[in-house]
DNA sequence: CCAAAAGTGTTAACTCTACACCCATGT
DNA sequence: ACATGGGTGTAGAGTTAACACTTTTGG
């Protein structure tokens, strides 16, 4: 470390992340009670210091592993932009690189970080509370993000677990994008994507009725034509 | 300045712009030649240290303006990602926040950064020229970026002048996309969509032939429906 | 047997593509 | 008059939405 280092612009970089999945039926985000201060006992989204040795993608994997035991091969974790007003933390210039993160459902959010203050929320329910920083916003553009990547994107399958019916899918697709969909017209159309839906060949009657195909993720990323969330 | 904040983790946080016009007939980009080191002599992409008052936004935008003299409110200014390689700079570490500017051709590029080492060049040239630091996979990315846009935006426009006709539009998308489009259908399609086009009244012949309308970019921002580049 | 959910068939409405054709100007 | 590009009409192909219907299980 030099002066010049010193007395050249530089900034601390921070990771947030939202972490969405889907519990009970509703799009849901961690939040964290933050321990310290600035903003000490308000809801914050989890993040920290990007180290001087990682980047940006792995300071991020880290807090949604260190908060959920979700790795970062298990979920869908993108950059949605970067939060850098010179006075969104009170107390030294902070840029935050944001991220969202779509994950399968991991059950209670877990010990890693700091189990007790960490807590899964109702998306619409978290966006009415106060949280910390600018951290609104970042959840505003995770959701906004989440629903365009199911339009263009193979992402829902992020949100399930490793093997799931058509119908498991479609859940996903309704309530993130808060609408219904035909059950026939929706399988017709996924099961046709090449390379979307991966058969396992089992079926499975959890969720009642005649067995359903269970499937696991494909290789496909980028959807060939948009799913609409239109009626 | 306090002690902590030096032996904290920190960064310095660069805005790197990928600015993308159309010139003759090609999708191009302004480099730059770095007159210092590190990759002293070597094309790169404009950029420059965020300064400790100001947004990672706004110093991307002072790029944009310093290089070409466009301002930031006719053009359009998106983030496209982080490049935070803790090894991407060979002198310290700099974490890079990149930028795709698309703006109106500004004619040659001007004197306000440093005239004499910028120059306009084919995208699809500056992709096979050694590029400074890790701006090709930035470039790549930029232009992957416009692609994207033209199918579920309205940035075309940010292509186009003030005022321009249909078929200049059209040229945008076939240049960008690399194909032709129907002249009839492409009117017919874009005229038909709600705020995309606002109609002057005015006509012209620049372009030969029949007068043709003149518009201004409409209010709208995204597509309902995407315009595919598909045959 | 009945309820429930999976998955398929069918059809009418809609949209898109290709291309023919007419229009309004400069030369 | 004619070349040039702007813009409209139209028919056939393709796609989609709505919903009826059959399938396969659990209770």
């Amino acid at each position: 470390m030099t002066l010049s280092d010193i007395t050249n612009p530089h900034s601390f970089v921070a990771a947030d992340v939202a972490i969405l999945t889907i519990r009970d039926g509703a799009l849901s985000v961690l939040l964290i009670r933050r321990a310290n201060p600035p903003f000490k006992g308000m809801l914050a989204l989890p993040g920290g210091f990007v180290e001087p040795d990682e980047t940006v993608e792995r300071a991020a994997a880290r807090e949604l592993f260190e908060e959920t035991g979700v790795p970062k091969s298990a979920s869908r974790l993108e950059s949605i932009g970067v939060y850098s007003d010179p006075e969104r933390d009170p107390r030294r210039r902070v840029i935050s690189i944001a991220f969202a993160a779509l994950v399968p459902n991991p059950g209670e959010s877990r010990a890693g970080g700091d189990a007790a203050s960490t807590q899964w929320m109702p998306a619409d329910r978290a966006l009415k509370e106060p949280l910390a920083f600018d951290h609104i916003k970042i959840l505003e553009r995770a959701i906004a993000h989440a629903k365009r990547q199911l339009e263009y994107t193979t992402d829902a399958t992020a949100f399930c677990p490793d093997e799931f019916t058509v119908a498991e899918l479609r859940r996903v697709y309704e309530i993130v994008w808060e609408t219904k969909l035909d059950p026939g017209n929706f399988h017709r159309k996924v099961t046709r994507i090449d390379d979307f839906l991966q058969p396992t060949g089992d079926t499975t009657t959890r969720d009642g009725g005649r067995p359903a195909a269970l499937y696991t993720a494909g290789t496909l990323k980028r959807l060939p034509l948009p799913l609409s969330p239109g009626k």
